[in-house]
DNA sequence: ACCTAAGTTCCATTTTATGGAACAAATTGG
DNA sequence: CCAATTTGTTCCATAAAATGGAACTTAGGT
C-alpha cells in the first residue's frame, strides 16, 4: 500500500465534526501503528498537505488543500455538474433527463438525456417554451421572489392549457409550493400524459442557474419511482449547491427524503 | 523524495489559469519522466485526489479535495468569523470584500464578496501577492516588529508600482503610520484607480491572523463613505479581537470611530 | 491511412515505508 | 511536586514501493 494511500485515508478522516486530527486520532479511526501515525502526518505537514494548529500536536488541512478545493469549482462548470447528474439519474431510472436555463420568461433546454424506455418523451434542445407553464420553469422562477415574478409577466399569462397555472396568482401559488416542497412537478402541460419533475440549483459566483429535470409518461411510473425521482434529483442539487454555495437552493422536506426506496 | 511530495507538486500545479492537467503538462512543468507522471496522475485518481475530466486524459482536483478544503474554514474559524462581517460589510457598502491571510512576504486571498456595483473590484482567490505592496499585505505586517520585518525582507524590496513603498525605511514608516492608526490603505498600488482599506485581526491561540479587507473604485466612493468603511471594519474585527483576546489587534482612532455617520 | 504526439506498461535497481520496541515528552491525578 | 499514565518520537532490519529508460499502445491531425 502505498504511502498516498495512507495519507488519502487521513484526509478522509476530517468532516464536519472532526476539524483537525492527532497521532492518536489516527491510530484509533485508521488502526494504523503509531509510529506510521506519527511520520504520516509529519511528513503530510512538511509537504504542505496539513498544518499544525497553533504549536499543539493537532493537525488541519492546510490552505494549499483549501485553495486546490476551490479549483474543483471552477474546473467543472455548472452546466457540465448538473448534466452530469442527471444524465446519471436518467440511466438509473430510464426516463428522459434533460437540463434547461431560464431567459426571461422563457426557458431553452440546454442538454438532454433520451431514456431507454420504448415510450420515451422526446424534448428538443434550445428550444423555448414559456417559463410558467413547465416544471423547469417554475423550478427555476421559484427562486424569484414574487415581486420579480409579477415584473417578467406584466401583461399576465397565456396559458397554453388547463392544467398550466390559468392567472398570475396561480402562478405565484405554485412557486410557493414549490419553495416549500423544494420540486416543481407538471403533468399534462406540454404534453398530455407526461409528467416531469424539476429542481433548480445556482452558482452565486457565476449568477447562472439550472433546472434538473426528469420527464417521464405518466402511466408508467409508479408513486414509489416518482418519489425515487424526486429524490434523486434533489440529492444531486443539493451536492451542487454545496459546491456553489447555493444560499436559495431549498431541499426537499425531510418526509420525502426519509422515505423508503 | 517520498511520492507524497510528488502528489504534492501535482496539487501546486493547479491554479486560477490552470483547472486540470496532462501527463504532458507535468512533464514540462515538473521536469518528471512521463512514465512517473502517467502513474502518478493514476495513482493520484485511485486514491480519490484527482479526477478525470470526463472520458478525456485531464485530470482535476476531486470533490474530496474539495470538502477537505472546506474544513480549513471551519478549523481555522478566525477565517470564517472574518469572511462573515466582510460579507456582511462588502452587502452594505456594495464594494468587493475579501479576506486574506500571509504566508512570509506574500498574501493570499482566502474567500471573497464580489460587490453589487456595476463598476467592480475583482480579486482572484488563491493568487499570491507582495505583502508589502497591498493594504492588506500591510494591516498583517503591521502586526510584527521592525526587525522581524527586515528579516522577511532580506534583500530589500522590488516595488511593483510608484505608490508602493519603494524601500524598506518607506515601508516600516507606513508601518508604524498603521500600527498607529488601526487600519492600511492602498491606492493605486495594484490596479489604477482601486483603493483598498485593510484591518488585521490574530487569534492567539491558534496563531492564525488575516486581513479583512474592503476594495473599491476611488472615483466611486466618497470621504464619508470611507470613513464609513474603516469604522466598519475594525468595529468588525474589534469583535473578533474581543472573542480571541488578540493583544495585538489595534483599535482605530477615536476621532475616526466617532465621526458622525 | 498515414504520421506524430501523447500516454501506458515493463523491468531491474534504488529508494522509501513498515511496525515493533525502546525512548522521550506531555498530561493527569494524588 | 512527584509518580503514573497517556501521547508522541526515534531507531532498525525487513518488506514494499518508486524510479526512469525504452518498448509499446493509443489518440489526433492532415
Amino acid at each position: 500500500m502505498s504511502i498516498l494511500s495512507a495519507a488519502v485515508d487521513v484526509l478522509r478522516c476530517f468532516s464536519s465534526t472532526r476539524h483537525d486530527v492527532t497521532v492518536t486520532d489516527l491510530v484509533s479511526l485508521l488502526g494504523m501503528p503509531k509510529s506510521n501515525a506519527s511520520r504520516l502526518l509529519r511528513a503530510m505537514r512538511d509537504e504542505g498537505l496539513l498544518e499544525t494548529v497553533g504549536a499543539s500536536k493537532r493537525y488541519r488541512p492546510s490552505l494549499l488543500l483549501n485553495q486546490v478545493g476551490q479549483i474543483y469549482r471552477f474546473a467543472a462548470s455548472l452546466i457540465d455538474r448538473a448534466d452530469a447528474i442527471v444524465g446519471r439519474i436518467s440511466d438509473e431510472v430510464g426516463h428522459t433527463g434533460y437540463i434547461s436555463v431560464r431567459r426571461g420568461a422563457d426557458i431553452i433546454g440546454v442538454t438532454a438525456h433520451p431514456g431507454r424506455h420504448a415510450l420515451r418523451v422526446v424534448t428538443a434542445i434550445g428550444d423555448r417554451i414559456s417559463a410558467f407553464a413547465s416544471s423547469t420553469g417554475r423550478a427555476l422562477l421559484a427562486r424569484l421572489s414574487d415581486d420579480e415574478v409579477r415584473q417578467l409577466y406584466p401583461d399576465g399569462l397565456v396559458p397554453p392549457s388547463g392544467t398550466a397555472p390559468q392567472n398570475l396568482d396561480e402562478l405565484l401559488a405554485r412557486l410557493a409550493r414549490v419553495r416549500r416542497e423544494g420540486y416543481a412537478e407538471s403533468h399534462d402541460e406540454a404534453v398530455r400524459g407526461v409528467r416531469a419533475i424539476s429542481v433548480a440549483v445556482g452558482d452565486p459566483a457565476t449568477g447562472d442557474e439550472v433546472a434538473l429535470c426528469i420527464s417521464f409518461p405518466a402511466a408508467m411510473a409508479s408513486p414509489q419511482e416518482r418519489l425515487a425521482i424526486i429524490r434523486s434529483l434533489s440529492e444531486g442539487a443539493a451536492e451542487i449547491a454545496a459546491l456553489t454555495r447555493d444560499p436559495l437552493f431549498i431541499p426537499i422536506r425531510p418526509s420525502i427524503a426519509e422515505t423508503a426506496p
